[in-house]
DNA sequence: AGACTAATTTTAAGTCGCAAACTAAGGTCC
DNA sequence: GGACCTTAGTTTGCGACTTAAAATTAGTCT
């Protein structure tokens, strides 16, 4: 078993905790709402409010008028506390974006990216969190950390380690290269990019409120996030939720990771193209896979090949969906990625018709089905999200307040 | 947010958990070995233990020499505390078992039943525990509570609600039967049979150690029980881990559940049996789903028909597995179930090869594939386990000792 | 201005775990 | 067989924590 102790001290870290989440998630609250919805005493809030007004980490945000009493005074978290930085590796780009502590952008920057070499990669993120800093006027010992998503599996570790066939890393640890690359010491947070967008359709999307949900990914290739219990769903080493290469045809399409019939061949965005390809018996005009699968919604309504290809599409991915629902039993299925959000905004009603003939009813009968709201960003949003997250977490230290050093 | 609040009276009640449980897994400890595995000071752990052995929750259990200094008194849970009785409803008949506290048998009962309606089980379950408690010669107020495991999907709410298509159970509130069949009033868990045979293989058979495994079980139909950081997955409501009716060919042979394609169509007893029956063009001789299965295993060193479709198995069955190393990623996968144990023993080999074909790499590196090791009565000794878990988990109030009013 | 209300803060318990000091129980060594 | 280790477990004193109740603060209402 793990030592977990459990000292009287851990009980005012968890207290904190527990409020200062309370403040970030649901906005500007007095400490009387606090108390009632922390369940903890009035002169416990108070108390630890103190704490944090005192560390800067919540501030006093205007009073509500009271109709007879004493009126409330209002907090909320500093959002000038501190900055984090979101990196979005992507397989054509790396956008990394700066944001304060209530998640608001403050500045931005992208960087097109012809497959390179995992320490030029690194240079490049290095380099490029030191310039999105700097362009906002933020003092670099403001923040926090910076979070990591990129596009494969990781191996969370003493030390992360990112598997990316689809860029051709295998067993790089980005952390390390990162941080030799760059001379600050900010923490760093690696996580993959399905998780991270997953985390952010949480927080500030289509999963808001619920605490079993699956966020789908559709794009060129085909991904999960799995939300149990309000949290991200990690495995023994993290790499879990890849539901883009479990089998649905057993004995069907080649896929390139290997294996044969995973889903991802079937609905991916390359394994749609390539089957409305063969439907047609002939090549596709050229362009890339976004234009391409518009293309192809957009001529559905005049080409019954393109129709029958789309309609076809649903019934996989509605397969694969109900394969979700069967095995973790949601609440909320988010349909996410931009092949997922072309996929869902034109023919939503037959992705759910089919995940209702392959699910059980139970299961069936709890979840809803909804497209995501995060637009582009939202795997650089959920990256800046993990320092954060480490922030709320820990709540820092009663005596040492909180900053980089207790993030680790 | 759930108003969880922390005091600091609940860390009492937490540590006296963590003691008791450590206590209850890892065997008679001394108090000094406690210390160094809870974390807590010495003096905490002296505290507590004395209050669990004054509620006589514990008791001591010898010494050990020592070579040189104090000798070492141990200490163990104390089974006879109190006893807890697991109820295995199968789709032929029930078991009805009795445990004290360390899940010692001490007595079991057989039914033998033919589909009968709801209120005639529940009587039949009442009636039944009732005896064996009596036949034990064990008060029957220390009756700690009634583990019942059912073939079939639970929604856990305020009441579990248990939908059993096999037995023709829709939406029966078993608890509340049982409870007015029964004159006592020993609280019920009524689970998922996967799932609390999942349980009992944790807690006693292939699973102990490891905080992420599956447990696959394949009979007549095939579940499955997701173990996620120690605890059996659940999902939003209870019916998580309904492996086998994920697509696994989409568009393939029709399942009793309505859709198709589904695993337990291809891998289940009746599937395997049926795919056989058609391989060979001719029915198959009588008897019962197990003779039948042990036969076609049987076969197979003779006749190519019976081996070939034994292979598919396989190959249906890895696919099916590496779709769940995939999705949880765990650290160990159990194969379990009569079926599953028969296949297993005689092709385990086959099964892995065909799991590596169809898993990612690096999850597939994670994890071993295990038999499961409990026999026949693994779903009624983890049905018992259910108050037991409970008693731990509250570890009971320091005031009150903790007895059957304590856990609910 | 005085009464009344409702949100915070202060005060006075009471609980908890920990470190250090202390006791128990058994060795070793001469 | 007695002085002296060694290790296990207990007692004591203390600081940290939450809570309930009392006090204070800041408005509204008449």
């Amino acid at each position: 078993m793990a030592p977990k102790r459990t000292t009287v001290r851990d009980l005012r870290r968890q207290n904190r905790s527990t409020l200062l989440s309370t403040l970030f998630f649901d906005g500007p609250l007095s400490r009387y709402e606090l108390s009632r919805l922390s369940g903890l005493s009035a002169a416990t809030v108070s108390n630890v409010t103190a704490e944090l007004v005192d560390d800067g980490l919540v501030v006093e945000a205007g009073s509500v008028d009271s109709d007879g009493g004493r009126p409330r005074v209002l907090l909320r978290v500093n959002p000038a506390f501190g900055h984090v930085v979101g990196v979005d590796v992507g397989e054509t780009g790396i956008k990394v974006e700066l944001f304060d502590l209530s998640l608001t952008q403050l500045a931005a920057l992208d960087h097109a990216l012809s497959p390179s070499s995992p320490a030029a990669v690194a240079s490049l993120i290095a380099s490029s969190v030191r310039d999105v800093v700097a362009s906002a006027g933020v003092p670099a010992s403001t923040v926090l950390g910076v979070g990591i998503g990129v596009p494969g599996t990781v191996e969370q570790g003493t030390t992360a380690v990112v598997h990316a066939p689809t860029i051709g890393w295998d067993g790089v640890r980005l952390e390390e290269l990162v941080a030799s690359a760059s001379e600050s010491a900010w923490p760093l947070y690696v996580e993959n990019g399905a998780k991270t967008q997953g985390q952010a359709e949480m927080w500030f999307g289509a999963g808001r409120g619920a605490r079993h949900v699956v966020i789908a990914l559709i794009g060129s290739g085909v991904g999960a996030a799995v939300v149990t219990d309000g949290g991200v769903y990690r495995g023994a080493t993290s790499s879990a939720g890849e539901w883009g290469h479990t089998t649905i045809v057993y004995g069907g399409r080649p896929c390139r990771c290997g294996a044969s019939g995973c889903l991802e061949a079937y609905v991916g965005a390359e394994g749609i193209l390539d089957r409305y390809r063969k439907a047609r018996g002939r090549e596709l005009p050229g362009g890339d896979e976004q234009s391409a699968v518009a293309a192809l919604i957009d001529a559905a309504s005049r080409s019954k090949t393109a129709a029958r290809v789309l309609d076809e599409t649903a019934g996989y991915l509605g397969a694969g969906i109900a394969n979700l629902v069967n095995l973790f039993n949601p609440e909320r299925i988010v349909l996410g990625g931009w092949a997922g959000l072309a996929l869902g905004s034109h023919q939503l009603d037959r992705i759910v018709a089919a995940t209702r003939a392959h699910a059980l009813r139970h299961p069936y009968e709890q979840i809803s089905i909804e497209l995501g709201r995060l637009g582009p960003d939202a795997v650089a949003v959920g990256a800046a999200t993990l320092p954060v997250a480490a922030l709320l977490d820990r709540a820092a230290d009663p005596r040492k307040p909180a900053s980089r050093a207790d993030i680790a």
